[in-house]
DNA sequence: AGTTATATGTAATGTTATAACATATCATTT
DNA sequence: AAATGATATGTTATAACATTACATATAACT
């Protein structure tokens, strides 16, 4: 029982990710990944809902755009900084802010399942 | 010098808003305000830009929606609770997840703007 | 009445996301 | 090696969300 090893294009969109700073769109993908026979915006999403199911990316939910994921989350909530001015967005896992939520939830009797969390602001280089 | 008393679109999408339990997205708004002389998505967006700013009204990022403020928000950070089942949403303010995103904050150098907070899950009517 | 500021309309277009159905490719079994 | 099944991809159309540029209407102020 061999390994698949297929290259997919979900394998092309997550490399590609890796090589950006910045999340990108899904049509921005699908510009970039032309070139390496991508053809279509279905493809982008269908590979987009793989990776996202494995994991492996996360998506921005107020900038309709995609990243990676900073590796494991163990049982942390990630919070994405994004900067205003350059545009770069950092995942932090945050014990207390988890922990936080949860006891939100337990206050109010809500069993949180996914959460939201994207900070907007100025990063560090650039406020300096 | 007298207070304008324009009944304005803005004031209908408000009102329409007010009136409603979940979040509604602008083109609902448009189809349900076109008996009020609402003819175009672009009057909903203007609207929606101003009581934004207002302070009025927040968009729920991750539903590309709107809802009324709950009120004032005395410097703590909206979070919103969304249900998965029955689609409504409380807005909260927490101190103390306030004061968590500020130090995660100042820990890592990021100046904080506005910030998205939405969990998703099972609200408490739903669960029992 | 004329001027200005605000509000709205119209039309086109851009951007993001999904649906329905057809086809291709690889892996496994026979 | 042919048949099968699973996975991946393509094609086309359309839905849903959002913005732009420019024209017109109306209220408020002088």
């Amino acid at each position: 029982m061999m390994k698949n090893t297929r290259l997919t294009h979900a394998d092309r969109v997550f490399q590609f990710l890796k090589s950006q700073k910045k999340p990108i769109s899904a049509y921005q993908m699908l510009e970039s990944l032309r070139s390496e026979g991508v053809a279509a915006a279905t493809t982008i999403y269908r590979a987009l809902d793989k990776l996202n199911s494995l994991g492996l990316v996360h998506r921005i939910e107020s900038l309709n755009a995609w990243t990676v994921c900073c590796g494991s989350h163990n049982n942390k909530t990630p919070v994405f900084e994004i900067c205003n001015d350059c545009g770069n967005v950092e995942e932090h896992l945050d014990q207390e802010l988890t922990l936080n939520i949860n006891k939100l939830s337990s206050k109010t009797g809500f069993k949180p399942n996914n959460q939201v969390l994207e900070i907007h602001g100025q990063c560090g280089d650039c406020a300096s």
